[in-house]
DNA sequence: TCGGCAATTTGACCTAGGTCAATGCATAAG
DNA sequence: CTTATGCATTGACCTAGGTCAAATTGCCGA
């Protein structure tokens, strides 16, 4: 039997799409680039989205039908951290931590562009700091999504250092230094837990070795290796 | 006693600003037009920034020290979105369903730029849609992790039925309907909840009087009022 | 150097929500 | 219309992390 057609197929996904991003002034050599470079994809239910160019920036418009967004916690972990319906837009950015899948939710056509082009036409910008600086704001909000939705406190903590050392760590020879700017109730208001939660899993990671801590705000990082291990960053695919 | 200065203060913050951001092409009108728009703020430790025109959005400059984005939910329970630290930009929007706060982890100097005029200058771009979704994304995103980390799963399901019914809810005259495509496995994975008990709340949702389900995925909202006051999206201020 | 205070740590206990295991229903194939 | 197969619901129980309360300790000024 072939596959069931959907309700309201608009004849051409691409129409679709200039007519809900609205940007009457582009002159015509833009719009035929952008559909060229635009790929159609069609997802029975619960089909991934074959993804080429994970290296770079994708924005896909739902056409018709609706998915999600998922973000992967190790092997069997797993948070949705977006849903799209019809007339919307989806930056897929690729700076996360975590790996990320597009499903379908409901049989749908989409259209994939690279993002970079995109922006590049629409907004006749060569590039932009500003932009840049959201789609990272993006990423890290949506990697927060995973971590608040799907880990648990040991993993929260471990994945916060990880992510502070990245940001404000000192790194030295065989030991990376942190000299954190907030207090044990920030760090809890800002991994969904209590202080008491926090203080809790930094005494265990000091148990095992991982780390020394050194007054309230000094923290040493011994083993960088088992505190990545237990931020769970990875999937089981990598 | 007048106030401890900061280790390696910057002459001069939107100097600072301009060479982080790097985009040397920028013509001599737009900066000075940059530098008229930018408003400096210098925060004390725990001081929360005035921000002006909430109604707009806004992108906030870190030139020194480091701040957080605080979401609140109902009086007490706050949720921090996002730190920031010295040379990152902060955009802040105000799409959002929850109110949020901007304060100083340590003393800092920050430049406020109303995020539209930044845009304009810095992608002479006069508006694009989308970078307009991708704040809207960004949005979502960080109200994503005020519920994952700080609503109980009652408030969670009210919150997720409440954003439903904004992007494809049937509204009637004293009836919604909804016609959802995710199954409750999705719904759970969505909002950091299991299976059973996203079907625990909705069944006590049901025994509330305040929805009705129809098979699977058929969902009528009898009584938005106390939906909305159960998802908890509004401030203790108001 | 010595308090004094607030932040942190630790311990004892409790509860929201997870797990596991039936059971009940809706959708879709025949 | 009927049956099969998953989804959804319900119940019994358990545990990670929250709550409450009591030390302990680092930080700051005198």
């Amino acid at each position: 039997m072939k596959p069931k057609s959907l309700n309201h197929p608009h004849a051409d996904p691409f129409q679709h799409f200039m007519d809900v991003l609205r940007s009457p002034d582009l002159p015509e050599s833009s719009i035929s680039f952008l559909q060229s470079c635009g790929r159609p994809l069609h997802l029975a239910r619960g089909e991934a989205a074959e993804l080429r160019e994970q290296e770079q920036r994708t924005a896909i418009f739902v056409s018709e039908g609706a998915a999600k967004l998922v973000g992967h916690v190790g092997a069997d972990r797993e948070q949705i951290v977006a849903f799209c319906f019809e007339g919307e837009l989806l930056i897929l950015s690729v700076t996360s931590h975590t790996p990320y899948t597009l499903q379908a939710l409901t049989e749908c056509r989409l259209l994939a562009f690279p993002a970079g082009d995109l922006i590049t036409k629409v907004t006749e910008a060569t590039s932009s700091a500003i932009v840049e600086r959201t789609f990272l704001a993006l990423d890290q909000a949506r990697d927060a999504s995973v971590l608040l939705g799907r880990k648990t406190a040991q993993e929260k903590l471990a994945s916060f250092l990880v992510s502070m050392v990245d940001r404000i760590g000192v790194v030295g020879p065989k030991i990376i230094a942190l000299d954190l700017p907030m207090s044990r109730r920030e760090i809890g208001d800002c991994l969904g837990l209590t202080i008491e939660t926090v203080s809790r899993q930094l005494t265990a990671l000091r148990n095992h070795g991982i780390i020394k801590t050194y007054g309230r705000s000094k923290i040493t990082i011994l083993d960088m290796a088992r505190l990545s291990e237990r931020a769970v960053q990875a999937s089981c695919i990598t």
